[in-house]
RNA sequence: AGUCCGAUGGUGUAAUGGUAACACUACAGAUUUUGAUUCUGUCAUUCUAGGUUCGAACCCUGGUCGGACUACCA
């Protein structure tokens, strides 16, 4: 029953509050993305934080567009942005957009202005970087910081109503111009910007600054928890001063420190760079760490959830080995991902021994891991493609595979035995030349003959062709966002290979989009958007360990 | 320079004043009709100097190191 699994320091915090009654135990959380990119792994990890922590918590989790800038934000990501938040499994309990708030957020602002404590600044941008003073060095008061209230309502109302052109006027919030905390000294809190909005279209040609929406946008929602990312840390004593200025529902920020993965980069600016210049096919690249490419590359949604789970959450910079995410992805397949036989690297293999023209179908389970995964029927002929490096002209030492005068099993088929090979003017092997013992059939072996290596292949007259593409690491660097240079000097130029013509069984053919499949004894794979009716293709998601592969390595 | 945040095996996270642990990785072995999976084992950790205490990863003070902050971005 004491299964007691520690709590992280938000639930901790979280557990305090409900124990102390604040709020009477309710927790109600947000996930609150601009819509101006597609999600990634960093996403996911703040979704399963946020959704997470209201489920465990009988509370609720809102979505929120945060909205404030229309020059970059769209209607296609938050399309995007809710298909990826539903995909990794959340349902949200209100779909919300700081857009929404504009009108209250205006009169907010009038308020401030009352209070004597927002006025109107027609400094111009430089003027106001001069006057902000620098990181130890106090800035210095605005000229326009002591118009009267009077002036300043009307300044702002004609903000509002169009009668200045972008960067004209500000309006700023009036706090301290010598704070040490630098987003203290006199905010800008609105700014004018004659641009249409996905959502508001041309009603307003003043928006808030995001530190002006945000923490009054969780107050509206009464955000018990409101959690976010380490650099926003400065930001909740400005948050904290409007709440207190304008006297509404005291949110609480939290913070925690973004997960890095090593090989991979997670700015929304740089990931906008790859696929605009074409480093990448798309925001959905399987190369990509959007939450939309690890789908398409055959990411299990749970897996994504049990990685994000597995690596926890801390307030300490940290950089999670890729190879945790890759373990999650393929511990879920391993349970669930039916085994089939694709030969990437084909080559001739004839039994020589077997009749000409003679099929058989072989009865094979499809996953042995999953005991509701059922049997498949695989036919078997004289001819079959197996794996190139299957084959060793000279085997190496441990070598349990295929080599003149070596017997290897056929995965749920027969024994067979080398007996010979032909080459072509390239020294590339061409044929291999075989006999198999007809009673060491699987499942009804009585040859007695005891063989180590086991590998798979394919019949040659039954096998249907594919595409399969197989991906490495997008960067040559652990740390390619720190490392010297630009990030894009790290490009792995190398990360993805074309295989056009791969040998698969034939009960592949007609498999599903999306659909997850174990090539044996090479990796996970999953069928790609671009397949069509003729071509099938399919995405490699992840290998398979591969200790042989490592024992020659040294 | 000022303010704030952080520091536990190679990596990530626990231990909340009482034997430093879990996962990944690495390594070794067992099982295996996937050199996969599974199982067993091994290596390896509290930034530093003081203080409080019977007892400190934990509390206090100083230091060191790392990071964040100076957009009409979020």
């Amino acid at each position: 029953m004491s299964e007691e699994k520690s709590l992280n320091f938000l639930e901790e915090i979280i557990e305090n509050d409900i124990a102390a009654g604040i709020n009477n135990g309710r927790i109600h959380t947000r996930f609150p993305p601009e819509p101006n990119g597609y999600l990634h792994i960093g996403h996911a990890s703040s979704i399963c934080l946020n959704f997470g922590l209201a489920k465990k918590y009988n509370g609720l989790c809102n979505l929120r567009f945060d909205d404030t800038n229309p020059s970059t934000e769209e209607t296609e990501y938050v399309d995007s942005i809710k298909a990826d938040v539903r995909w990794l499994g959340f349902e949200w309990a209100n779909e919300l957009y700081a857009s929404d708030y504009f009108e209250q957020l205006y009169n907010f602002a009038v308020k401030l202005i009352q209070k004597g404590v927002a006025y109107v600044d027609d400094s111009s941008a430089e003027e106001m970087a001069a006057q902000k003073g620098d990181i130890g060095k106090p800035g210095i008061n605005s000229i326009f910081r002591e118009r009267s209230i009077a002036e300043n309502l009307l300044l702002f109302a004609d903000m509002r109503a169009g009668k200045y052109p972008d960067g004209a006027k500000v309006l700023r919030a009036k706090i301290d111009m010598t704070h040490p905390n630098l987003l203290l000294r006199d905010p800008i809190i609105y700014r004018i910007k004659h641009v249409a909005h996905h959502r508001t279209g041309n009603k307003w040609c003043i928006y808030p600054m995001y530190d002006f929406a945000h923490g009054q946008s969780d107050s509206i929602e009464e955000i018990t928890h409101s959690i976010c990312t380490l650099e926003f840390i400065h930001h909740r004593p400005l948050y904290d001063w409007f709440i207190q200025q304008l006297e509404i529902f005291p949110s609480h920020q939290y913070e925690f420190a973004r997960r890095s993965v090593s090989y991979m980069i997670t700015s929304k600016r740089k990931l906008l760079q790859l696929v605009n210049e074409k480093h990448v096919t798309g925001w959905d690249d399987p190369r990509m760490p959007t939450i939309s490419g690890m789908r398409r590359r055959g990411y299990p949604a749970v897996a994504i959830r049990q990685f994000c789970d597995t690596i926890g959450v801390a307030k300490r910079e940290n950089l999670v080995d890729i190879g945790v995410l890759e373990f999650c992805v393929r511990e879920q397949l391993n349970k669930t991902a039916n085994r089939v036989m694709a030969v990437l690297d084909p080559v001739k293999v004839i039994i020589t021994n077997y009749p000409d023209g003679q099929t058989e179908q072989l009865i094979a389970d499809n996953n042995t891991e999953d005991e509701h995964a059922g049997t498949r029927l695989l036919p078997f002929g004289k001819e079959l493609w197996i794996e190139r490096d299957d084959f060793m002209e000279e085997p190496a030492k441990k070598f349990f595979r295929l080599g003149p005068g070596l017997s290897v099993r056929l995965k749920h088929a027969y024994i067979i035995k080398c007996d010979s090979f032909e080459k072509d003017e390239n020294g590339t092997i061409t044929e291999i030349h075989c006999t198999y013992m007809p009673d060491s059939k699987s499942g009804s072996d009585t040859s007695g003959i005891h063989v180590k290596g086991v590998i798979h292949w394919v019949s040659a007259i039954h096998a249907h062709q594919a595409e399969v593409r197989i991906y490495d690491r997008l960067f040559t660097v652990e740390d390619p966002a720190n490392a010297e240079g630009d990030f894009k000097d790290h490009i792995n130029a190398a990360s993805m290979h074309v295989l056009p013509r791969v040998m698969i069984e034939p009960s592949l053919s007609k498999a599903a989009i999306g659909a997850h499949f174990q090539f044996m004894r090479k990796g996970y794979f999953c069928v790609d958007t671009d397949s069509t009716e003729n071509k099938i293709v399919f995405n490699q998601t992840v290998g398979l360990k591969d200790s042989f592969a490592k024992e020659m390595k040294k």
